[in-house]
DNA sequence: GCCACACCTTGACATAAATCAAGGTTCTGC
DNA sequence: GCAGAACCTTGATTTATGTCAAGGTGTGGC
């Protein structure tokens, strides 16, 4: 259950691929999503150089923990990772699912502490960005800077989404506005939007959105039935994606 | 219905007080709640200079609508303003409320257009503060970019905790929680923690607490009924802290 | 290849809060 | 100071989702 981020001495085996060690921002795929989108080609290279990526995660360890100290945000690279908190009498609360291109850690800048906990769902790689040398080249370049204040205001309406959800939805319309969350953040890594393999557990669906595993389960259950979903454990295919957005309630 | 902000021909009435358009950060009492916070002497004079103040807005007037184009974050002076967003099927769900001291409008940046509207709910006086301007300002002072992270970073956390108490806590608990909080933040400002009128509707209430109204008016009745609130419309005094915060489930 | 454990599904029943309904109170504009 | 509107309260009833319970399925370790 240790944290390897800090794991310097990886020798890749001979014959086995190895590009994740050697990546650079310039040549990442991710990049149009990530933190150098709106970065000219100099600036990308400053940035890369502060930027730094160590081996995988395992499922089940933890990226950093709640009450922390906070030193750096993170970008995952591959896989998935949940977020969640902890409330003072125990209970947990997952805040969000990040897939690849997706920054996390940004909770942690506001008292030098994280707020959440963060754990591998899967085998995942992140990029660490140590956030004392991210502010130093924010104020030298602006775009860098701009591009920080949206992803943390981006962030702020997406949690500002997921408080509509959960105040005014019901359990169908919370599963079919995740599913279609997801579907959306697949396309713009150029993976199916129909169909895709879930990372999280049905207690982590119903701990995001606010459900119970039952409740969850019974709402796959009937989305399957009609005809929307096929649901094979974690496998979804989206069979019906205009239905599905009328489930969410996205379409008048 | 209009928005006056950039109405500028206002002449002070002889014998009022106009101590609110002569008000600059340097000698404003919300500053140590505020932007300035962690600024020098010199540093606060060049965040004045960029920040617009103006007439008060009315009750009910907007600050911006969502969809606006986003061009200023405003720091709340006087009153009390709420912030909602407007779903496609036209529900409301409020998002937050602000205080003198606090600071909305930060989830326009992502986008460049407002993703919620900010209504005030009494008379209140605004500080408006060009992001434009903030953001070179930032770029030079560097306590005032961290600042400016750290302020985004609550929002995030805020918002987290909302998540937390609409996805896991009773009725009770959640109008326990709202009242802890609107104490807490009086007493940042020198007001009373036990004593305060409530500037928004039960109606209000309800929306940003995920409850009717009926519920949120029950509520009040049985913490009146156990002698933890003294409830006289929007009158509120705490009777008993300790029982309101064992409701609120934060004593363990 | 099998055991154990974590994960998922389904059914029966309980319940917190929503909905529906009616009446009371407070505020606002004239 | 009055009328109308907006706001708040309280009661009776319904309902979506939680809880409890039991059994099924997939998976990783040995």
């Amino acid at each position: 259950m240790t944290i390897r981020l800090s794991d310097t001495d990886h020798k890749p085996e001979p014959g086995r691929c190895v590009h994740d060690y050697q990546l650079h921002c310039g040549n990442c795929q991710l990049n149009s999503i990530c933190l150098p989108l709106t970065l000219e080609t100099d600036d990308v290279e400053q940035l890369d150089s502060i930027i730094q990526r160590s081996k995988p995660l395992q499922k089940g360890q933890f990226l950093y923990r709640q009450e922390d100290a906070f030193s750096s945000v993170y970008a995952v690279r591959s896989g998935a990772i949940k977020a969640y908190n902890t409330t003072d009498d125990g209970r947990e609360q997952v805040t969000g699912f990040y897939f690849p291109g997706e920054i996390l850690g940004m909770d942690g800048i506001g008292t030098n502490h994280h707020a959440s906990t963060a754990k591998a769902l899967e085998t995942s790689a992140v990029c660490e960005i140590p956030f004392s040398s991210l502010e130093k080249l924010s104020a030298q370049l602006p775009s860098l800077q701009r591009h920080f204040f949206q992803l943390m205001s981006r962030e702020i309406t997406e949690d500002q989404q997921l408080i509509t959800l959960l105040s005014k939805n019901s359990a169908d319309e919370r599963v079919a506005s995740l599913m279609l969350s997801i579907s959306i953040r697949n396309a713009k890594r150029k993976l199916s939007a129909t169909h895709f393999r879930l990372p999280m557990s049905r207690v982590d669906i119903g701990n995001y959105l606010g459900l119970t595993v039952e409740t969850v389960s019974r709402v796959f259950g009937r989305m399957q039935k009609m005809s929307i979903l096929s649901v094979d454990n974690k496998e979804i295919e989206i069979l019906d994606p205009k239905g599905l957005q009328r489930l969410a309630n996205l379409l008048h």
